[in-house]
RNA sequence: GUGGUUAUAGCUCAGUUGGUUAGAGCAUCAGAUUGUGGUUCUGAGGGUCGCCGGUUCGAGCCCGGUUAGCCACCCCA
């Protein structure tokens, strides 16, 4: 028998790893009903159409598909080799594969709402926790299976959302103690407009795919890469004067003005973004206006937000979102619009590892051990602990009588912070011990007096 | 999908130009200790050297392939 192994790019989550992973989910849904926003769930998987051509054409080659049951059906030979002959030219038919799995939780939220429509109460806040896949290859901070929290409000165009979703990124992240988490924003019409000004609105995606490496390879490379990408030299160096706009928020919105504002769409872009930065208090939510910011998801339309990890951890992206104009239109259902976040819980469960943010108490179980000393005693104590139970106290009662040695190093193990320790001694007497194995002290009480005890 | 790199005990890692029986620390288990853990001491168990193949009298070490981790690119949370 072979080994057993996961698929590449997967993860078991032993019972340490569930508990900060639901620490970190418990905060942000609870952030998110704060909010007003309500829980949704759909599928692991969609019908193949659903999500092809939606994320880019990287983005479909990334779509994990599921083989169809039953090609090995021999009256359908002829016709799955036909087929087969056509996935070989890299084309998708329905024949091989049908469905796949999903690849984020905001198209399928689209789909979601384009058949639902009708009798849902708009504007619809939903907010959705589930695991996504890509067939990415693995690498830190990337993984095949991985979980997105998204929050989407659909059917409205009021920028009061945008200011929102911005204070829930802070909200989450101060109650996640990830001080140091820098939340980006731009607008997709200022990006337009910077095409507009030079190369075209075709050249729009080489523009966008370019300045975003800013950070990452510096000024130079990006102008190489414009370059290499068909602009000419006084487009690049629009687009380098672009690049170096710098200082406070205001005065990165002055300089947009001077390079996009005679065009429509830019000044669009310019006041809403004012706009949402004049509702809330920038400096208090780590809020930054960065015009180098593009995201890659074409279905963006308005402001697009990026959350990044502190800088000293070197993980970049921890959650995006942004406003799309009409994404239930390509399920044909036109005119919702709709705007929406996400946190990629597994990358901020691997800043907080690489900081140490969790709190000690994420580790407690189980709050009280029982000793077991004997058959009578144990008897008792079961008895005492299930009252204890019903106060609403998480106990256990050692499996078996055992040496004080083993039964302290199973609670020391488990982190139990409390043992209550019933011998033959103190069944007699009527008392049990209560040790604190943090501080080492320990006192007798009374058993009538146990279910009163604060653990 | 492309390229680089790593894989030895449960964990972290040594392992000489290829040479007899592959080591250490930590962890585990047992004992010192039949009602008080964390310290200490003694002892024990634990390995198909990721997997498959090749070269060689002989491979943990060299070569090829494969799987997985990590890193870079692409893209992204």
């Amino acid at each position: 028998m072979a080994k057993p192994s996961l698929p590449q790019g997967t993860r078991d989550f032993g019972p340490d790893v569930v508990r900060k992973r639901s620490y970190i989910l418990n905060i942000i849904k609870s952030v998110f009903e704060l909010y007003g926003f309500q829980p949704l769930e759909t599928p692991a998987m969609e019908n193949i159409e659903t999500l092809m051509g939606k994320y880019g054409e990287e983005g479909d080659k990334l779509i994990f598909k599921i083989l169809n049951n039953g090609l090995d059906n021999p009256e359908k030979e002829k016709q799955i080799r036909e087929d087969f002959e056509k996935v070989l030219q890299g084309k998708n038919v329905k024949g091989i594969t049908e469905r796949a799995l999903k690849y984020d939780l905001t198209i399928p939220f689209a789909r979601y709402v384009a058949m639902n429509h009708s009798h849902l109460t708009f504007p619809f806040k939903r907010y959705q926790v589930q695991p996504v896949w890509r067939a990415d290859r693995p690498q830190k901070g990337r993984y095949r299976e991985f979980y997105q929290c998204d929050a989407d409000v659909v059917g409205s165009n009021a920028l009061l959302n945008e200011a929102e979703l911005a204070s829930i990124y802070h909200e989450v992240f101060s109650r996640l103690k990830l001080d140091g988490y820098e939340l980006r924003i731009n607008h997709r019409k200022i990006l337009t407009a910077l095409a507009k000004t030079c190369g075209g609105i075709d050249k729009m995606m080489d523009i966008t795919i370019a300045i975003d490496k800013l950070d990452k390879i510096g000024i130079i490379k990006v102008k190489e890469e414009l370059t290499q990408r068909g602009l000419t030299t006084e487009q690049v160096n629009i687009i380098e004067k672009y690049l170096n706009i710098n200082g406070t928020n205001d005065e990165i919105l002055n300089s947009l003005l001077e390079i996009i504002g005679k065009s429509e769409i830019g000044k669009k872009g310019i006041e809403q973004v004012s706009f949402v930065l004049a509702n809330l208090q920038p400096q208090h939510l780590n809020l930054k206006l960065d015009p180098t910011l593009a995201r890659g998801l074409n279905y963006y339309t308005g402001i697009i937000f990026e959350a990044k990890a502190p800088a000293e951890v070197k993980m970049g992206s921890i959650g995006g979102g942004g406003r799309y104009d009409d994404l239930t239109g390509l399920f044909g259902v036109p005119n919702i619009p709709g705007v929406g976040i996400s946190f990629g819980v597994d990358r901020i469960y691997d800043v907080m590892e690489e900081l140490n943010l969790f709190p000690p108490d994420v580790h407690i179980g189980t709050q009280v051990l029982f000793f077991n000393l004997g058959e009578a005693e144990s008897t008792a104590s079961f008895f005492l602990m299930q009252q204890l139970r019903q106060k609403g106290v998480r106990c256990e009662l050692y499996h078996e009588s055992a040496k004080f040695d083993k039964q302290f190093k199973y609670a020391e193990k488990k982190n139990i912070p409390f043992v209550i320790i019933l011998g033959e001694k103190e069944l007699k007497e009527s008392t049990c011990n209560i040790k604190n194995l943090t501080t080492g002290m320990q006192q007798t009480i009374p058993t009538a007096d146990l279910l009163k005890h604060q653990f």
